[in-house]
DNA sequence: ACATATCAAGTGATCTAATCACTTAATGGC
DNA sequence: GCCATTAAGTGATTAGATCACTTGATATGT
C-alpha cells in the first residue's frame, strides 16, 4: 500500500489541466475550454477526461456547469481543504475539533486586533448585525452569521494559510455546529460573547480579544461535554 | 456561482459509495465490490460509476488498484485534506505557512512532553536515527527522516485534528520542504535543533519542548526569508 | 514435498458512438 | 423595449466493446 500505484492516463490529464490553468494564468471564475474541445486537444475520449475533471472537481480546482462550461474554482489555491466526504464527526473527533480551535482561534483572534482594517471590521460588525436579526428566528441564518464571524475573524489575522485551516474546521462540522447551537442554552449568551470578542478587537486589545475568544471557546466546549455525558 | 448546481447522478453515487462504506462497517483497507458489480447494483454504467469513484480517490476515501480492486482509503476519517492540487507555493504563502507552523507546532510540542509514551518516544527517536543517518548522503532519505519526526511529535500530542493539520501542512509544502532543506546552511545545525526537543520531550519538559520547537521553526524562517531577500 | 512457471479468471482502464438534459445567445413578434 | 421561442453549444450519461494488470489455481520440474 505504500507503493505507488501505475500512473493512469486519467492522471496524466489531471496533471495537463492543471498545467492548462497555470500557464493560462486563469484565475478562479474563469472559464476553461469545454469538454469537447479539451478531449480532441488531449486526444481521449470524454468519460476519460471526466474522469479527470471530477477528480479536480472533488477538490475545489475546477466547476462543472451543465450547459455552460467548466470553470476555475476557488480551491485551486488553497493548501489545505476540508474533507468533503465527512458525513458524521464522532464524539471523540468533536472535542478534538474544539480543541484545535481553542488552540488556534484565540492567537488569530489577536492578531485581528493588531491588523483590524476598517473594511474588515466592517463585515465582521455586519456578520453580527445579521446574527443578532436573526436570535428570535431562523436556525441556519444565525448559524451561518455566527460561522462568517468566525471566519471574518480568522481572515482579518492576516495569515490566509490559517484562514484556511479555520475555514476548513469550521466547513466539517457545519452541522455539529448547528446541534451545538441548538443545545447552547443560551443564543443571547453565545452572541453577547462574540460581542465582546468585536470589541476588544475594535479596541485593538489583542490580549483581551485573545482572552475573550479562548472563553468563548471553552465555553462552548463545556456545553458539548455535559451535553455528551447526559444526553436528552 | 454562489448557487448550488443541480445534482448529478454521478452526485447520487458518491453519495451511495459513501453510505456503503459506512454502512458495511468498513476500515481503511477493506475490500470493496468491483466496478462490475457497483455499476449493477448501482444500475448505471461504468463511465458514470467511475467518475464517482475518481471523485473519492480525489480526496483519499477510496484507493483504485488496477487488476485488484478497490480499496478504502485512510483519509475516509480525516477531517481536513492537503491540497493535492499544488504545485507550487507563492512564496507568501510560504513564509504563512511557516507562521501557522510556528503557531501550531510548539503548543503541541508541550502536549507531546505531557503525553509521551514509551512506544511514540521511541518512533521519536527512531525517526531522528534514520535521520542522522542520512546526514551525510541522501537528501530525500533526510527530508523523509524530519517530515517524520515533526509527524510523529504532532501526533504524540494527542489530538488527531491538529495532527492531520500538521500533516497537511507538511504534505502539502514538501518540495519547498526540500528546497529548504537544501539551503539550510547546515544540516547538523538542525538535526541539533530536533535533538533539543526529543531531549525536552524525553524530560516531559513542556515549555522547554514549546521553546525548542519554537525557535527551530523561527530558525528556518530566518533562513527562508534571507533566502529570498537574496537569490542566489 | 516444495518451488517455479504458466494459464485462466477477475479486476480496473479506456475506447467508440450515440443520445439526453441544460444554459445561453440570437431572433422574431408584439 | 420586453417577452417568448428557437438554435447552438454545453455538460451528463448510455451501451457495448477491447485492452492492461493482478491474483489465484494448476501443472511441471527438481
Amino acid at each position: 500500500m505504500s507503493e505507488v500505484a501505475r500512473p493512469t492516463l486519467s492522471d496524466a490529464l489531471t496533471e495537463r489541466m492543471l498545467e492548462l490553468i497555470r500557464t493560462g494564468g486563469h484565475r478562479p471564475g474563469d472559464r476553461l475550454p469545454s469538454t469537447r474541445e479539451l478531449s480532441q486537444r488531449f486526444a481521449v475520449t470524454t468519460p476519460t477526461l471526466r474522469e479527470a475533471l471530477r477528480r479536480l472537481e472533488a477538490t475545489g480546482a475546477i466547476e462543472l456547469r451543465h450547459g455552460s462550461g467548466i470553470y476555475v474554482g476557488a480551491a485551486i489555491e488553497r493548501l489545505v481543504l476540508p474533507n468533503p466526504n465527512m458525513r458524521e464527526i464522532r464524539t471523540a473527533q468533536l472535542l478534538e475539533l474544539l480543541d484545535a480551535r481553542i488552540l488556534i482561534e484565540p492567537p488569530l483572534a489577536a492578531l485581528a486586533a493588531r491588523h483590524a482594517g476598517s473594511e474588515e471590521l466592517a463585515a465582521l460588525k455586519h456578520a453580527l448585525d445579521e446574527a443578532s436579526r436573526h436570535l428570535g428566528g431562523e436556525d441556519a441564518e444565525l448559524h451561518d452569521a455566527n460561522m462568517t464571524f468566525h471566519r471574518a475573524t480568522a481572515r482579518m489575522a492576516g495569515n490566509s494559510v490559517l484562514h484556511e485551516v479555520v475555514d476548513s474546521l469550521l466547513t466539517v462540522h457545519g452541522p455539529e455546529q448547528r446541534e451545538i447551537q441548538q443545545i447552547f442554552d443560551d443564543r443571547r449568551r453565545d452572541h453577547d460573547e462574540h460581542l465582546t470578542i468585536l470589541e476588544a478587537i475594535e479596541a485593538r486589545d489583542a490580549a483581551r480579544a485573545e482572552e475573550r475568544m479562548r472563553a468563548h471557546l471553552m465555553d462552548v466546549k463545556t456545553v458539548v461535554e455535559h451535553r455528551m455525558k447526559s444526553p436528552r
